[in-house]
DNA sequence: AAGTGTGAAAAGTTTCACAGCG
DNA sequence: CGCTGTGAAACTTTTCACACTT
């Protein structure tokens, strides 16, 4: 009876990849996808890909598949990609600023709308939303309710930067600093380490 | 019997982690440290260090901890990290100009050696390593015995240039195209979406 | 006493196989 | 008949608890 069940953690990420697919498949004008047509896209297994809607409900016809654009709906309502969540970066160093111009996040829907950094007067080509000075940070994201923040700062500042994040109320941090943050259990953070990527790679060529 | 028992993907992951603490350890000249430290830094278990060390041997001395310098090299061998291997990286747009400058590569010992371009003309501020033309990218695999390559292309060439990459030669692909790549199984593929990364986080802030 | 190494239990995730719907 | 939805089985990973070593 219970309402919800307890939903994976890697099912949330693969939902991202679906939403992805479905995408693709709604701009060719394509109304219907079987899981084992879809999975294929996604690179999962059919029955993967079926267990995993199945946490949210019932959106396919039996023997037809599921309808491309609703069940796009529901897999960017379950993300909650909803309405536009405002982001922030914090360190415009070398990755900070390649990030900042990344179309990537914009083309996924993110709104980048500020960034900070020690040295914000510090010359940069034109980028795509105000470089603010790190005083001014706090006050921002009281402002504006911000909710997530990019974390592109060295690692020795991470942790004294993640702090001021979560006391200004930020929930979620996607670090990119090679440093294991310590945050309250409400406060999420996702990490990108990607001289770590790298390092994986490296044992898995044997 | 079995010498090599299996080992979880995730471990490999968290051996990372332990060798960045274990440096850090290092060098302010601490010599031993003990499970529950370590794992303290690293942001586990004490119970599941222990474990993911325990896959490759008895390291530490009961009553005492584990040497600091000694786990370290292990760590450093079994990842594959004692001889430098060369790392390529292809498509020098905003991502790949700014993976190029990224100085964490190289501070974690990692060998950009070349980065590919279809326009490899385009003016460029200084860059660490030669940006050649994609043309080239074949044969200087070929020749230099790389193995490793980062993927900074658009999505929409993103396969093509795999292709490409695995027939001379590469066995290791960091990909940061929002793209599900197709490869023989001998080849491994390491995924960075940094668009899902922040939707993923979108979920759990609810 | 302090702290590792490890089997065994628990938790989490994927895959299977098939009943049942359209 | 094709394809979804799903309980149950298989598999993977984490956590526990304690014997054992220094």
């Amino acid at each position: 009876m219970d309402k919800r069940e307890e939903i994976p953690k890697k099912t949330i990420y693969r939902l991202s990849v679906y939403s992805r697919c479905l995408r693709r498949l709604l701009e060719n004008g394509i109304e219907t996808v079987s899981s084992t047509a879809l999975a294929a896209a996604a690179g999962v297994k059919p029955s993967q890909l079926r267990k995993d809607l199945a946490y949210f409900g019932q959106f396919g016809t039996r023997g037809l598949g599921y309808p491309v654009e609703a069940l796009l709906e529901t897999i960017k309502g379950v993300l909650g990609r909803e309405t536009l969540q405002p982001v922030i970066l914090v360190g415009a160093g070398n990755l900070g600023r390649a990030l900042l111009r990344y179309d990537g996040f914009r083309k996924e829907g993110f709104n980048l709308v500020a960034a900070f950094d020690l040295a914000a007067d510090k010359k940069v080509p034109v980028l795509p939303c105000p470089l603010l000075p790190q005083e001014e940070m706090v006050e921002f994201i009281g402002k504006n309710e911000v909710k997530m923040a990019i974390l592109c700062v060295p690692a020795e500042s991470a942790q004294q930067v993640a702090n001021e994040l979560v006391d200004s109320g930020i929930q979620g941090v996607l670090n990119f600093s090679p440093a294991i943050l310590r945050v309250p259990e409400q406060v999420v953070v996702s990490n990108v380490d990607l001289a770590m990527e790298l390092e994986n790679l490296s044992f898995f060529i044997g």
